[in-house]
RNA sequence: GGGCCCGUAGCCCAGCACGGAUUAAGGCGUCGGCCUUCGGAGCCGGAGAACGUGGGUUCAAAUCCCACCGGGCCCGCCA
C-alpha cells in the first residue's frame, strides 16, 4: 500500500471511530468541530483529543470519567492503523498508532513516490505568477535585497511541487530619475567598458554621481536660503550638505580615479540636476537616444545580476521591463479605465485616486483586514507635468499579468504595505475584483545591519556577491582541513554548493515576518541549524546506503521497536502536512526548520544503532530502508529551498 | 497624530493563524563526557526563561481580547 499522507490516513481512522463513539454515547450532542491535537510526549500517544474537557459542560460529568468511557466506547473492530486508544491525563483521549504496520505504510510510500513524496497535489492547479527580486538595476544586490530572491524562489518551487504551472517573474524598475542618474553619469565618462563586474561598476558611478549632484544641488539651495536668511533653512541645508560632503570624501578615498573624473565631467554642467530630470522625461517619452542609453546601462547591471542570482541558484522564466508598459501605452490605457471609475479626481493639476471611497463603496474593508475606522490614504496617479509614479505603471503591468494567470504573488518588502494595498484597491476598482482577490502581497521584513542601515545611495553595503564570495571561502578551508585527500576540483566544487547552501539557509531559516539583522556568523554558520548540517546528514546517508551494497530485499518494519526509530517514521510521516502548511502560509522557514529536525533526529539514530550490521538481517534490510526514507526526505526538502543535496561531501 | 510588523535564556530562534497535559522545543556560547561499529560538519549530559508589562475571557493562555511599554516600517507630484 501507497499513500501520499500516512499520518492523514492514522488521523482520519482516530477521527472516525471517536466521532462514532460520541454518537453512540450522546446522540443529541453536536460537535462542530473536531480537531486532534499532537501530544507534546510520545508517551502520550500520536494523536489526542482534549474534546472531553469541552464536553464534560454539557453533558455535566468529569472529563476524566467521560474520557474513560469514551476510550471504552471505541470501536475497536475498525481500528487499522491505531494500535490502541487510552485516556489519560484527566480528560485526554490519547490514540497510539501501531508502529508495525505505519513503520511499513510510511518507508514503502517514500520509496514508492521517491521524488514527489512529501508534495501533496493541489485538486485545482492553477497558473501562479512570484514575482520576486525585482532589485532596481542601479547596484548590486545587496544583502538585505537578498532575502527576497530566496523566499521567493522557495516559494515558487513549494507551488510548483504542489502541481501549480509556477512562472517566475522579475519586474525591471528602469523608469524614474535614479535610472536616468546613472546614464548620465555613464554618458559624461564616455561609456566607458565596464571594470570588473558590470553591477558593481554601475553601482560606483550610482553612488558618485548621485552625490555629486546631491552636493550641488543643495549648495544651490543654500544660497537661495541665505538671501532669504531664514536661520533654521541654512542650518538644516548645512547638516545635509555635511553629511553628504563626508560622503563625497569617503567616496573620493574608495574610488579616486572614477571620482575625480566624475566630478570634472559633471561640474561642466551648470545644472546637472535638470539633466537628469529631462534624460527622465525623455526616456518616458520613448526617445530614442534615451532609450538607448538608459538601456544600455540597465542591461549592464542585470548581466551582473543574473550572474549573481544564477550562482545563488535563482532562475527566472520573464523579465519584465517596466518601460514597455509605459511605451506601448498600457499606463496610459489602465489610466483612461481608472479615470471612469467614480474614485479618481483631480486636485491642483494632479491626479488622484480616492482609495479610501473605493473601499467603502466595494465593500472592501472586511475582506482586506482593514479596521473600520481606518482611512486609506488617497494615491496620486499623475503628475502635474503629465509623468506617471510607480504604482500607477504597477496597475498596468498587474493587468498585464492577470491576462497570464489566476494567482499572483508579490514577494515584496513590508515596507511597501501601504503602496501594495492601494494598487490592490485600485485593480478591485477597475472590476477584476475576481482576480484582485488571487493577488497576494507576499511581505517580507527587513534584514539590517547592526549599528547602521544600509544605504544604496550612500554606497553603504554588503553585497551578495560578498557574502556568497567569503562563505564559499571560509567552505573551501573546511573541506581542505576534512578531507585534504580530495582533488582540488572537488573542494572547490563542495566548498560552492556548501557555501551557497549555507547563505541560502541563513535567509528562508527566519520567519519571513521577523526582521533579521545581518551577522557574519549568521551566514557563515556550518554546523547544527544549517544548510551544511542537512547536507552532511544527507551524504551520511547516501553513504551508508552505497557502503551496504546491497537492497534491502526482505525488511521486517515491525523490528524497528527503537523510540527514536519510530520517532523517525512519525517525523517521516509529517512531512506532507508541513509541507501543504508551509506553502499555504507562505512559510518556507518551516521546511528549513523540519529538515533540521529530522537531520537531528537521524543523527542520534546513526550515532545510536548499527544498520548494515544489524542482526537479524531482516532488521538490518529495513533501517536500510528506513535510512534510504530519510535521503529522500531530506534531498526533497532541499529542492525546495533551492540548495544542493549532495552525495559526498 | 494614524496604520502595519516585531518583542520567548547572555545571544539567535521554534511554538502563536486552530488555546490544552509531567518538563516552553532547538541552536550559538558555556561546563562535563564520547575516536568499540556504517563519515566527529557528529553524538550524549549539565547549567541557563518573570514567554515585554498590566488587566480580561476560559475548566485551561506564550497562544484569544483590551490597554500600555520598547524596537522597526509606512502615511511623497520617490521607487
Amino acid at each position: 500500500m501507497v499513500s501520499e499522507n500516512p499520518f492523514a490516513i492514522f488521523r482520519f481512522e482516530c477521527k472516525n471511530v471517536l466521532e462514532e463513539a460520541i454518537k453512540k454515547l450522546f446522540p443529541k450532542v453536536e460537535i462542530t468541530r473536531l480537531a486532534l491535537e499532537k501530544p507534546p510526549n510520545p508517551d502520550f500517544g500520536q494523536l489526542a483529543s482534549s474534546l472531553c474537557f469541552e464536553l464534560a459542560k454539557s453533558v455535566n460529568e468529569k472529563p476524566a470519567v467521560l474520557a474513560e468511557r469514551m476510550v471504552k466506547t471505541i470501536d475497536k473492530s475498525k481500528f487499522s492503523l491505531i494500535e490502541h486508544a487510552a485516556s489519560a491525563g484527566g480528560g485526554y483521549i490519547n490514540f497510539y498508532v501501531d508502529f508495525a504496520k505505519f513503520s511499513a505504510l510510511v518507508i514503502q510510500s517514500i520509496g514508492q513516490l521517491n521524488k514527489e513524496y512529501g508534495f501533496v497535489k493541489t485538486e485545482k492547479p492553477l497558473k501562479i505568477i512570484v514575482e520576486h527580486t525585482s532589485v532596481n538595476p542601479l547596484h548590486p544586490i545587496h544583502i538585505g535585497q537578498a532575502r527576497n530572491p530566496i523566499l521567493g524562489d522557495a516559494i515558487a518551487n513549494m507551488f510548483k511541487a504542489m502541481g501549480h504551472k509556477v512562472s517566475r517573474h522579475y519586474y525591471i524598475d528602469d523608469v524614474g530619475r535614479q535610472t536616468a542618474v546613472i546614464a548620465y553619469g555613464y554618458k559624461k565618462l564616455g561609456k566607458p567598458k565596464p571594470e570588473g563586474k558590470p553591477d558593481h561598476f554601475i553601482g560606483r558611478i550610482y553612488t558618485i554621481t548621485s552625490c555629486l549632484i546631491e552636493i550641488n544641488r543643495l549648495k544651490k539651495e543654500l544660497e537661495k536660503a541665505k538671501k532669504t536668511a531664514i536661520n533654521e533653512e541654512v542650518t538644516k541645508i548645512n547638516r545635509e550638505l555635511d553629511e553628504w560632503m563626508s560622503v563625497a570624501v569617503e567616496l573620493k578615498g574608495r574610488f579616486p580615479e572614477l571620482f575625480e573624473k566624475l566630478l570634472n565631467e559633471i561640474s561642466k554642467d551648470e545644472d546637472p540636476e535638470n539633466e537628469v530630470n529631462k534624460l527622465n522625461q525623455a526616456y518616458e517619452e520613448g526617445e530614442e537616444a534615451a532609450k538607448g542609453l538608459i538601456r544600455e546601462v540597465s542591461e549592464l547591471c542585470l548581466q551582473g545580476f543574473r550572474e549573481t542570482l544564477g550562482r545563488a541558484g535563482v532562475f527566472y522564466d520573464s523579465w519584465d521591463w517596466e518601460s514597455d508598459f509605459v511605451w506601448n501605452n498600457s499606463v496610459t490605457e489602465a489610466l483612461k479605465k481608472l479615470k471612469k471609475t467614480p474614485y479618481v479626481f483631480v486636485l491642483g493639476g494632479v491626479l488622484e485616486f480616492d482609495a479610501e471611497k473605493a473601499v467603502k463603496e466595494l465593500n472592501l474593508k472586511q475582506k482586506l483586514g482593514l479596521r473600520e475606522d481606518y482611512e486609506v490614504p488617497s494615491l496620486t496617479l499623475m503628475r502635474a507635468d503629465g509623468t506617471t509614479l510607480y504604482t500607477t505603471r504597477d496597475i498596468a503591468y498587474t493587468l498585464w499579468k492577470f491576462e497570464r494567470a489566476d494567482k499572483f504573488i508579490n514577494v515584496i518588502g513590508m515596507e511597501q504595505t501601504l503602496a501594495q494595498l492601494q494598487l490592490k484597491i485600485a485593480l478591485h476598482a477597475l472590476g477584476y475584483g475576481e482576480k484582485a482577490d488571487n493577488f497576494v502581497h507576499f511581505a517580507y521584513n527587513l534584514v539590517t545591519l547592526p549599528g547602521y542601515k544600509m544605504s544604496s545611495r550612500r554606497g553603504r553595503y554588503i553585497t551578495f556577491d560578498e557574502v556568497m564570495d567569503e562563505a564559499v571561502e571560509r567552505a573551501y578551508k573546511e573541506v581542505a582541513k576534512r578531507s585534504p585527500q580530495l582533488s582540488e576540483n572537488e573542494k572547490k566544487k563542495i566548498a560552492e554548493f556548501v557555501g551557497i547552501g549555507a547563505v541560502r539557509y541563513a535567509l528562508v531559516e527566519v520567519d519571513p515576518s521577523k526582521p533579521v539583522v545581518f551577522t557574519w556568523d549568521r551566514v557563515l554558520n556550518f554546523e547544527k541549524n544549517s544548510a551544511p548540517y542537512i547536507q552532511y546528514t544527507h551524504a551520511r546517508a547516501c553513504s551508508i546506503l552505497r557502503k551496504a551494497e546491497r537492497k534491502p530485499e526482505n525488511p521486517a518494519y515491525g523490528l524497528l521497536k527503537e523510540r527514536i526509530e519510530n520517532q523517525i517514521v512519525l517525523d517521516l510521516a509529517n512531512f506532507p502536512e508541513v509541507f501543504v502548511e508551509a506553502t499555504d502560509f507562505l512559510k518556507p522557514n518551516m521546511i528549513a526548520d523540519y529538515a533540521n529536525t529530522l537531520s537531528d533526529k537521524f543523527n542520534t539514530f546513526y550515532n545510536a544503532l548499527p544498520v548494515i550490521k544489524a542482526e537479524p538481517k531482516e532488521l538490518s534490510d529495513a533501517r536500510l530502508a528506513l535510512v534510504d526514507a530519510v535521503r529522500i526526505v531530506l534531498r526533497n526538502t532541499l529542492n525546495l529551498l533551492g540548495i544542493l543535496a549532495p552525495e559526498k561531501m
